[in-house]
DNA sequence: TATTGTTATACTCTATAACTATA
DNA sequence: TATAGTTATAGAGTATAACAATA
């Protein structure tokens, strides 16, 4: 057969384009230090919600999951755990008893450092490539388009559901029944 | 209270690690891009087999599903749909019955023309922070990350399920019947 | 027996509505 | 009435087993 007239997307795209290289880029950094935390039993969520009690401790679980732009019916259960393996706290709010003040326990606190030292060789890992000087030069690039990007800075945006609903269907409404008391009914 | 010991990770770290920032950055773009392609009603997968078919016609499903590191049972359904909207034609292999041959149509042509306009339109707004030189070297760094990390070129590899089984249970065993007659039952 | 396409099934994550207790 | 935490439920993505047709 004639030679294949390579479909190429433009000039000096081998490899696909900067905006391509950035997701295939940062979707295996996630996987990899999804796969890093294995030994601490986190998930990456967790791992966040661990983070920001560390230097903003007391928050409510809604407004942890506001920051964090996670649901609050997810945060619910990603607390349970953390609360079950005794690292987080749930202690009452005396000035509003509907909230949670959410707090980092010394096991807690421990987990978090060595969270820190998985995050510290999954960064070299990543980095391996490129010298002191060319990491200063990439990190500084990321900086700017995070910043022109308008993302928050340390909270990453958990892959928000986008794509398909190929037919157009709009959402369907749902049931629910709620049942459990809530926490300190005397 | 006293003064917050600010729980940094590192020196010179504000705004999370370099790897940290490339999978908040790789995050955000994969879901603008997702956004973008809402016009043409198509997920990204299935614009990695239209990409992957405007190269390299008539693989069959199941070579393109390794390809592309897509489950052979879910690039079923996305090539179901493909086909149904007219964009790829199923195509019997002569040489052995069990294949297709998987093909672009005319239109699954044109369409993939219009999702390259698409991308170098967001390839364009997510490097917009940077000039055309800064480009190019974000673009020289990527590169060479993605070699060192063992990346197929143009793939993206979506996200595998790693992190959790929080209780360490394994995997159960499971149902399925299976029974449709498949395609050219004579 | 092995492979391709297919279906069934299960688990996770995302997303929304509804409910309780409290403000 | 509004808000925080919770539960139920629906939907999409990921993963595996099992099956029919074919090799």
């Amino acid at each position: 057969m004639k030679k294949d007239e390579e479909e190429r997307p433009g000039p000096g795209r081998e490899g696909g384009s900067t905006a391509f290289l950035l997701a295939q880029i940062g979707a295996h950094a996630a996987s990899r230090f999804a796969e890093n935390l294995g030994p601490t039993g986190l998930s990456p969520p967790q791992v966040g919600i661990l983070r920001a009690l560390g230097h903003g401790a007391g928050s409510s679980q809604h407004a942890l999951a506001k920051r964090l732009s996670i649901l609050p019916s997810r945060m619910v259960l990603l607390v349970d755990e953390l609360e079950g393996r005794g690292l987080v706290e749930r202690r009452d709010n005396p000035e509003d008893r509907r909230l949670y003040e959410l707090h980092l326990s010394p096991r807690g606190r421990q987990t978090l450092e060595s969270v820190g030292r998985i995050a510290r060789a999954h960064d070299e890992a990543v980095c391996a490539a490129l010298d002191e000087r060319e990491r200063g030069q990439l990190r500084a690039l990321l900086l700017r388009i995070a910043e022109h990007q308008g993302l928050t800075p340390g909270v990453h945006p958990g892959m928000r559901h986008v794509g398909k609903t190929a037919s157009g269907a709009p959402p369907l409404p749902s049931g629910g029944k709620g049942r459990r008391p809530k926490k300190g009914t005397p």
